[in-house]
DNA sequence: TCTGGGGTCCTAGGACCC
DNA sequence: TCTGGGGTCCTAGGACCC
């Protein structure tokens, strides 16, 4: 490895749910398109949205209002996700080691000849970027240089379908154009912080004594600031694949005060992750729930099990008493949501004296067969009883957006009746 | 129960990301 | 500054122990 030396390559989708919705329907090609009608704000949307003047987050209302002629959309993540594999894929014949680091970017670790030229860097990022383009049909931007937080500086410089090769030498003219509230890491406090110490610029920053760094800010911000120096402080990992929770979490309107309401919602989003977690096959051994008023004021509680599972049916009691506990007389309720914690694969589950672990393989019976059936049929085809005034009520809104969705929400299915 | 000082472990909440 | 769902990591402070 002598002869080699080591570069951080981060790439990342251009506008993608956007991109990608166009690539399934291309006479939207060069038109402005958002996507994220579900939740009624904009998740994604194409250059031509962008120079109207809309961005990520902005309420749909006041799109459809101020831009009549914007084409809005839902997203399908299982498209995304697609792509998402195939890019990797790609990418694994070309690197040493890579990060999927979210459904449109990633790192990875790339050993180029130690003399070459910045010239030459650029064409094997170039037949790396054609290669991937021609194959995915969508555009990424690349960005090359020493670490982590470096090459995603690299990569939003020029965007979109651009590549940037930031050398040693590039990075103090790098860090001079970059704003110091658009470095990854700096969220809107930070930025703020940052405003009234009066520092503008990630240059600025960078330039700070190392002494003064460790006074004034914890450990995020220090390896941030070593990063833009060019020491590596973010490993480029490729086992960061396993998650180590999941969650699901929804919003209803109109807001509730309902306890069985309330109760049946979460237990849903529970039935939700629980899916998931079978399907990755992983378990849990504690979950913790929350609920979420209309002034955006959270109350939780952390619920520990006894044992790891990934049945549903061993939580719902808990969580429906758990729930009714939280909830505040007259107070109005707008979200729940779950997060299963600590999980793990391949869990051996032990055996009992007294049988209880029959009974528990007897349900994980009954929740592989109900999985079946939801994939063959739909994930509404079989409910978990005590999530049912919930669906009864999804499913008016569901059949209403049928009508001018109907190519993504399949047919309603009809109440078949209850599994005991 | 406070009577000290010190260590570890856990958890809730904050901040950030896409 | 909440507009929305799914994640990670850090840290202060409490519980518990000796």
């Amino acid at each position: 490895m002598y002869n080699k030396k080591q570069w951080i390559l981060h790439i990342d989708g251009d506008g993608f749910f956007a991109y990608c919705e166009i690539a399934r329907f291309p006479h939207l090609h060069g038109k402005p398109v958002v996507v994220g009608e579900e939740r009624g704000i904009a998740m994604a949307m194409t250059y031509e949205a962008k120079r109207l003047g809309i961005t990520r987050g902005m309420p749909m209302f006041k799109i459809r209002e101020q831009f009549p002629g914007v084409t809005i959309l839902t997203s399908h993540f299982e498209l995304y996700d697609h792509y998402a594999v195939k890019l990797c894929t790609l990418l694994e014949a070309d690197v040493s080691v890579l990060e999927k680091y979210s459904i449109d970017e990633c790192f990875a670790l790339v050993y180029l000849p130690k003399d070459w030229s910045k010239n030459q860097v650029y064409i094997w990022l170039a037949m790396l970027k054609k290669k991937i383009q021609k194959q995915i049909g969508l555009t990424y931007s690349f960005g090359m240089a020493r670490t982590k937080v470096l090459a995603k500086i690299a990569s939003k410089y020029q965007k979109p379908d651009g590549a940037t090769v930031v050398m040693i030498e590039d990075e103090k003219e790098l860090l001079q154009k970059t704003s110091i509230e658009s470095v990854w890491g700096i969220g809107w406090r930070l930025s703020r912080r940052f405003q009234t110490l009066r520092v503008t610029t990630a240059y600025e920053f960078s330039q700070w004594p190392e002494q003064r760094v460790m006074d004034s800010f914890n450990a995020p911000v220090q390896e941030l600031w070593h990063e833009m120096n060019g020491r590596n402080r973010f490993e480029v990992s490729n086992d960061r694949n396993q998650s180590k929770s999941l969650q699901a979490t929804r919003s209803f309107v109109p807001a509730s005060v309902d306890p069985s309401y309330i109760a049946a919602e979460l237990l849903h989003n529970a039935d939700v992750v629980f899916v998931r977690m079978r399907k990755q096959k992983l378990f849990t051994n504690g979950v913790s729930i929350y609920i979420k008023t209309t002034d955006q004021k959270y109350s939780g509680v952390a619920i520990p099990l006894p044992r790891y599972t990934n049945n549903v049916l061993d939580v719902t009691t808990i969580i429906r008493e758990q729930v009714v506990a939280l909830l505040q007389k007259g107070i109005r309720y707008k979200a729940t949501g779950i997060t299963v914690l600590n999980l793990r694969k391949d869990v051996h589950v032990q055996e009992d004296l007294f049988g209880e672990q029959k009974a528990s393989t007897e349900e994980g019976k009954l929740m592989d067969t109900i999985d079946a059936i939801r994939r063959r049929y739909g994930q509404t085809s079989v409910t978990v009883l005590s999530t049912m005034p919930s669906n009864k009520y999804r499913l008016q809104k569901s059949i209403a957006r049928q009508t001018t969705d109907k190519y993504i929400y399949g047919l309603p299915l009809p109440y078949l009746g209850e599994v005991q």
